[in-house]
DNA sequence: ACCTGAACACCGTTCAAGT
DNA sequence: ACCTGAACACCGTTCAAGT
């Protein structure tokens, strides 16, 4: 496994948390998906922090990429805003897995200042985005289009936490629904 | 401690699983903080499943009665809904709690099916009681409520995952009323 | 550079024994 | 009835040592 066992870890670690969370996230078990012993990953990440730390920046770096790749084809601000749950969908498509981020958030207490830090950014990522999508008919002003953004991510990912607790992507498709059928998201 | 132990264990094990999950909980510290040791609680409950069953089922139960006084002491649908989010506020002014289900909703994956009956249910007593605050006006019908009542519970329970992920209670309140200026609640 | 064995501290659980 | 000490099997983590 010496190719890139780094980036293996990385991925065992990304799908394992996105389940279990970072407290969740055990060594042993991480370093058998990868083919290693649990005390190898010791020498790719100094401590478990610093895993969370490198798997929660990818991840965000990763979402980062994504929405970016939905501006550039989507000249049409309307049409970004009703790709965004899509985003978050992904995850419960995956054996009905939530954002890690969220899961992240809920572990707040027990969690590394480093990774706090990590997780907070995934927000900022996904609020700066909608913030710059609302904003662009000119409709909204910038300040009111954060608030509107960080509304949006919040539930959004309320709704992704939802359907997981009843494992019911429908569920998931139908709070979106009604998001919009409130006015919160465009129809 | 012996004139209810079972009560100062079940106190002790929501305030500790409202921080920490269910995969938090641990017996050790549980007795700890009620005065006994750790094998002693197994006299109480028979197994950490049974221990989590009762917390989240009390957990509901309670939800269940601050809903009922909140009906009672406000024959006007509008105010009830108006003071919904404070229920969940209430975490979050308990040093940066969440709501328990929220917690274990994530940790959905390694909840025995017991658990996971009692989360469900708390969400299936939040959501009634929207739903039949929501429909009292009659202006919307019984199914529409429904589905308006399980996005209200998401977005509010996201809302206050992403409070709690910046420790910022005025997070929250600015998630809360920009959902009522966007349509999801009502001004 | 990359990996491992062995050890440590801890956890859920059990159970015989105490009061 | 209610509680405890001691033990068991197991797990996350660390680190000195291997190649």
């Amino acid at each position: 496994m010496s190719p890139n066992a780094r980036e293996a870890i990385l991925a065992a670690a990304k799908t394992t948390a996105q389940a279990r969370g970072y407290n969740g996230l055990n060594f042993r078990e991480l370093a058998a998906e990868v083919g290693i012993k649990g005390a190898s990953i010791y020498y790719h990440f100094p401590s478990k922090a610093d895993l969370g730390v490198a798997v929660a920046r990818r991840y965000w770096e990763d979402a980062a990429a994504v929405l970016e790749e939905i501006s550039a084809a989507n000249p049409d601000p309307a049409s970004c805003l009703r790709q965004f749950p899509a985003t978050f969908r992904k995850a419960l498509e995956n054996d009905n897995r939530i954002c890690l981020c969220s899961f992240m958030a809920a572990e707040y207490d027990e969690l590394p200042d480093a990774v706090k830090q990590e997780v907070q950014t995934f927000a900022d990522v996904n609020v700066a985005w909608l913030s710059k999508v609302l904003s662009t008919p000119g409709i909204i002003g910038a300040k009111e289009s954060e608030a509107r953004a960080r509304a949006i991510f919040a539930a959004v990912a309320g709704a992704q936490l939802m359907a997981r607790s009843r494992a019911d992507i429908a569920l998931y498709d139908a709070l979106i629904d009604n998001y919009r059928a409130a006015g919160l998201l465009p129809a």
